[in-house]
DNA sequence: GTCTATGCAAAGCATTTGCACGTCT
DNA sequence: AGACGTGCAAATGCTTTGCATAGAC
């Protein structure tokens, strides 16, 4: 939880932007959330703060926040389903990874340098080929899961 | 392209489906296609062999080639807008990862024993955790945009 | 003769867009 | 005044579904 608020106030102002109530609300709760919100969940805790708050102004907001680098899209979905709506990860300082429970449903970040050999090799492989970022997902099931043999 | 059809076939058998004429042109143009085609690129080269045939049927016809394990979806897009829509990837004897071009969109497949790693390292440090499969795509740009100087 | 698959058209759903009005500077 | 942002409602585009008919076994 970097500062989010800050530093969009600091890209508007650096775009000719303006900080509104909405977007104020927009980015509490992305900070208050945590996790990997869909758009939906985003939409229906700031309805809780400004009943009059309106999807489109989500989606907006998170259309210049992704462009501003403070959040990014991803579809972590385990099936075809639920896979085709985006989640979003506020506050990306460094590159990291997920994995996803497909027992239920939880999400782990974490890092790893093996992705980096990862990137290294391709590149080496394919001379003059410069790669600008990966997305990695593992799938399986976590220990809970796992130890309680749920489904 | 190991043998598709018959794989599909053997696949029917199992759960009591039958092999009907779209099925079979639907499994061809999987394996003439090649690359990671869209359900829209398969229902217009299915349709060149048969008019009549519906986007309804591809996309049910791929469903449970999903299922079978004889194709997998993924979604390779760059940006929001056309990672939106899914892809295509058939018969996947191995594992395997995707490089993807942000310039011009050409996609390369390639292996690593690197993701193994990655996988063990992620199970040992919650230890309990079992890692069933991992997605990992790479962008950035090609070693032909990148010496052409492409946009 | 069953039971499954297809075509068609309609529905779904997440996301985007056009437009008139509001609001910040 | 002049931009920029918002709500609203309609549009978009991919994908799914219900239903009657056609076809496989």
């Amino acid at each position: 939880m970097t500062d989010l608020v800050g530093q969009a106030a600091g890209w508007l102002r650096a775009n000719g932007g303006r900080m509104t109530a909405q977007r104020r609300i927009i980015l509490d709760v992305l900070s208050d959330l945590g996790g990997h919100p869909t758009a939906e969940q985003i939409y229906s805790a700031a309805r809780r703060h400004d009943a009059s708050i309106n999807p489109s102004t989500v989606y907006r907001t998170l259309g210049w926040l992704e462009q501003a680098g403070l959040v990014s899209a991803l579809r972590l979905g385990t099936d075809r389903r639920s896979g085709a709506k985006e989640q979003f990860d506020p506050a990306e300082p460094t590159e990291h990874y997920h994995f996803v429970c497909t027992s239920c449903g939880a999400v782990i970040e974490f890092d790893t340098a093996g992705v980096e050999q990862v990137k290294e090799e391709f590149a080496l492989a394919h001379g003059g080929a410069v790669i600008q970022r990966a997305a990695l997902v593992l799938y399986g099931r976590c220990r809970d899961c796992q130890v309680s043999g749920k489904a």
